[in-house]
DNA sequence: GGATACTAGATCGTATCCAATTTGCGCCAG
DNA sequence: CTGGCGCAAATTGGATACGATCTAGTATCC
């Protein structure tokens, strides 16, 4: 987050830590020590702490008071109000881009959705993590920093639910819904594109099965046992 | 942001240099060293360090690599980002409060609408930070606590806004528009609330003389003087 | 007068120390 | 064998000192 000057070490530990909740290598509701993490990374305990701080505000991690950080196990009604200010943003977003879409937009759009295909069947994680990047993608196309800002915090989130909560044949279907957003915005189609979008998160959320099924027993247990293998 | 566990001092600090921001105490673009802000709340480098990075993350300080953190200047284009966002998210609180406004809602508005009356005319900071807080309220009765997170960092980087641009007659007016917009979701009028609530928004934003006048001379003078004179 | 080099000041990052609190274990009583 | 009590270990929360690094402002030289 520092304005032009390079990385700092700070950020690149944040970075990694990132990467590593939403490909799921860390799993919800493990623990994260900081002198492990430090020592993992080679950095020190005050480095791990500052990108710990800005992973909680992001909500990715939650630190219980003298008991430590541990990855965000988000619950369902978390997972609810979430993906309720995704489809928030996100339709706002489309509207924006409807209006003022840069010129290179549709290409960068496009070659997302190649490299999405690219991965089509392949590993759960990192098709995860490349459908998210195209919600940000198009958020930053948007021309709002902030909303772009927001759109990462919240497509990242959803990412981590993704993850806890979605069934085995995940995300690789709505690659096409993107095509299909991606063509109503390029014919400026907004109530379309809108209806689209909406559409595509409300089947994203679906396909974690929320509403209906609540918590069942393994799933609980599933995460107890992950805790415990720790 | 410590779960249920009490404030610790890194949320103390937090709270203090946040409210100093949004009143104005700390102006736009003064540094904040962290050596003097430890010493004046009698904490280590260490502490401030951690309130300084959730600052940042929130936009309401920006750091310079090497350089020490500042207190956020908003750019004319970042603060139209921000309104962008604030009307988007506040909304959609709208729609969710015609929905699901909770038994005491009301009571609650109403009671911080008749605190806003009490300090009509007062000085400026603080009304702006108690029109800030009604929307805040509003964001949190939804329900959607993420929402209200974000509804919050948004509002008081408009506080901010509003502090560094708003003319002198600043946001008093407002009041009344404050009991339109809560008398509307109470007749569950969806339209008229929203409508309501987009013409606040855009009132606030224009009082802050956004679109047309670009920076005037001596608003550019006027900051680099404070700039200075630190 | 303008460009370069140098110094002063601050931050960034590390290492180490102490205090507070939580957890887990053992011990003991019933 | 079960339940509660208390103590010790581990970890975080926080403070401080120190070196490295970068920026800014000054001084110098052409």
């Amino acid at each position: 987050m520092a304005e032009h000057g390079k990385s700092t070490t700070t950020d690149a530990v944040y970075d990694l830590l990132c990467r590593a909740i939403i490909e799921q290598s860390l799993k919800p509701g493990m623990r994260l020590p900081e002198d492990m993490v430090g020592e993992q990374f080679g950095v020190s305990r005050t480095i791990v702490r500052h990108a710990l701080v800005r992973l909680e505000t992001e909500g990715l991690v939650v630190s219980k008071r003298n008991r430590g950080a541990f990855v965000a196990e988000p619950t369902l009604e978390e997972a609810r109000q979430i993906f309720e200010v995704r489809r928030c943003l996100e339709t706002e977003v489309t509207r924006l881009l409807v209006e003022r879409m840069p010129r290179s937009g549709f290409d960068a759009l496009e070659a997302h959705v190649r490299r999405e295909h690219g991965t089509k069947g392949k590993d759960g994680p990192v098709s995860i993590r490349l459908a998210g990047e195209f919600h940000i993608l198009m958020a930053e196309l948007s021309g709002n920093a902030v909303l772009a800002k927001y759109v990462t915090q919240v497509v990242r989130r959803c990412s981590l639910i993704m993850a806890m909560f979605a069934n085995s044949h995940s995300a690789d279907c709505a690659v096409d819904e993107h095509s299909q957003i991606i063509a109503a915005i390029r014919a400026k189609d907004t109530d379309r594109a809108v209806r689209l979008m909406e559409h595509h998160l409300g089947a994203v959320a679906d396909r974690a099965n929320f509403d209906g099924t609540p918590d069942t027993v393994e799933s609980i247990l599933a995460r107890y046992g992950r805790e415990l293998a720790q």
